[in-house]
DNA sequence: ATCGCGTTGAAAATTCTTGTCAAACCTGGG
DNA sequence: CCCAGGTTTGACAAGAATTTTCAACGCGAT
């Protein structure tokens, strides 16, 4: 069994992650993460991202046509999503606690993580 | 602007979708409606599903390294995603209506549809 | 029937993402 | 301190999903 290791580039891709609010693709993240590793590969951000998303440290935003994007700030917020442009957006909203009522539910899945997106066309679209 | 219309293609992938409760990615959507509409092409299937979301007669299942996986049955059901093994279950379930909640609580936004997806290990791969 | 414009088929092209593999890197044990 | 085992990296190739292109077609309105 693969043991994850939290090595530098890890490091600096989830630190990337976390100082950007605008929900960055691999690229993006790539770009960003090579100021401070300069020999960092594409696919190495990759990897990391798969590794920090296995240890729950960020989740994935995908939308069609779009390269996934990443998020890490992990504090409750949920994502408004823009039909129309594609662009995500975040909102501090407090929800019920869905995972529980789920959990209360099912039997035989386990449910370790929930995750709500709001869809419908941002303000900007709004006027076109 | 595009006016989009009903054409027999697009009724016959939305009919196989209707029709299916697998969750079928294009390929399969592909596969199916090939049945029915023999000359069909894969483009055509990618066209008709993205311009059926458009229209709000379906939704999209995205998971991490597999394909685009479309879901035609609005009856207010939710998804149960497998991480493990990537394979998404249906449950009906009542939730709190969270489309009220986000609308009360954004301006400039205009909410259509709420998408809430469950992140867990199905039975089978609890056992490995 | 004809014009205009969205749509289709077919195939190529693009783009995102993963796989491969040798070299580099850790980490714990001797 | 040095080695052995396994993990990770970098570079690039490979793969797969999805989009684009473009000529031909279909449908509705005139």
């Amino acid at each position: 069994m693969a043991i994850i290791r939290f090595t530098r580039q890890r490091q600096a891709v989830l630190e990337v992650l976390q100082a950007s609010r605008e929900h960055p693709d691999a690229a993006r993240v790539f770009e960003t993460v090579r100021e401070t590793v300069p020999h960092i590969s594409l696919g190495t951000v990759y990897r990391s991202l798969e590794a920090l998303a296995l240890e729950g440290h960020l989740i994935r935003i995908q939308q069609p046509g779009q390269a996934t994007r990443y998020d890490a700030r992990l504090d409750g917020h949920h994502h408004l999503v823009c039909d129309a442009c594609g662009e995500v957006f975040d909102v501090m909203l407090e929800l019920p606690d869905l995972k529980q009522i789920a959990s209360r539910a099912l039997t035989g899945f386990s449910v370790q993580k929930t995750q709500v997106e709001f869809h419908g066309v941002c303000q900007a679209c709004q006027k076109n």
